[in-house]
DNA sequence: TTGACATATATTAATATATCAATATAATAC
DNA sequence: GTATTATATTGATATATTAATATATGTCAA
């Protein structure tokens, strides 16, 4: 059986940060991977790293490897409660506007124009 | 306007410790004073005090005086996403072992017998 | 192989937080 | 007034968290 204290606190305290909301609405616009959320937040890529570690002991994310990369994306949490404090949380930061602000610097950001990583099918 | 991101991390910070959610749970039974709390809690008065400040911060919680005591309860959260953030919390630790025991417990705790203060009428 | 690159981990320093003893404040009874 | 009681505040200490730098790992291409 799931330790449900020690579960809610272990959410909550990811939720706690700036930087790991921020990560997350990112993800809830599409999958990245650790250099774009690097480019969209200013920070040093270990600093997204210890993050991405902290948000994927919570479950609320998950991870694939392409090539070099590594895609992050949110996944769906299967407990109940969690999941919808989660979403409600998403929800709660869609009207704040810095947010609204990193959202739109998102369009512009390409993980191919970032690393150096040749393009598929490029020559 | 309120800064959504400051509000959303106040709340998840205050949902990150223990006590405090054990404090909410206990406060979802029936409004409590602080020495029922310390009872219930068995840690030291000013630990609870503390706690009650970090709540009331944050809103979820109000006071009033009754005497020599300060009666905290549930507060209803006027922003929507928040207030279904917590609720969700709270609801999540129904199943809580820990918690279940501490709301049992509760029923026991009476200020009128943890403290000295004469109950009105007594003689 | 070797080198370049994307990401992860370790270490450290700075800051924030939790706890609790001692003390202060406020309300009540005498 | 003074004493008592419930709670708040202060200040000290221990622990947790964050972020930065340095280093390591793993992948791919030549």
């Amino acid at each position: 059986m799931v330790e449900k204290m020690k579960q809610l606190i272990r959410v909550a305290k990811a939720l706690s940060d700036s930087n790991r909301m921020k990560i997350l609405k990112l993800l809830e616009q599409k999958p990245l991977c650790v250099c774009e959320l690097q480019t969209a937040l200013e920070i040093p890529q270990p600093t997204v790293s210890s993050h991405m570690r902290i948000l994927q002991n919570t479950n609320m994310i998950n991870s694939h490897k392409d090539g070099l990369w590594i895609i992050y994306q949110l996944a769906e949490l299967t407990d109940v409660h969690i999941n919808a404090l989660v979403k409600n949380a998403l929800k709660h930061l869609t009207s704040d506007k810095e947010i609204r602000v990193l959202i739109n610097k998102l369009k512009k950001i390409d993980r191919f124009d970032i690393c150096n990583t040749k393009r598929k099918g490029d020559e």
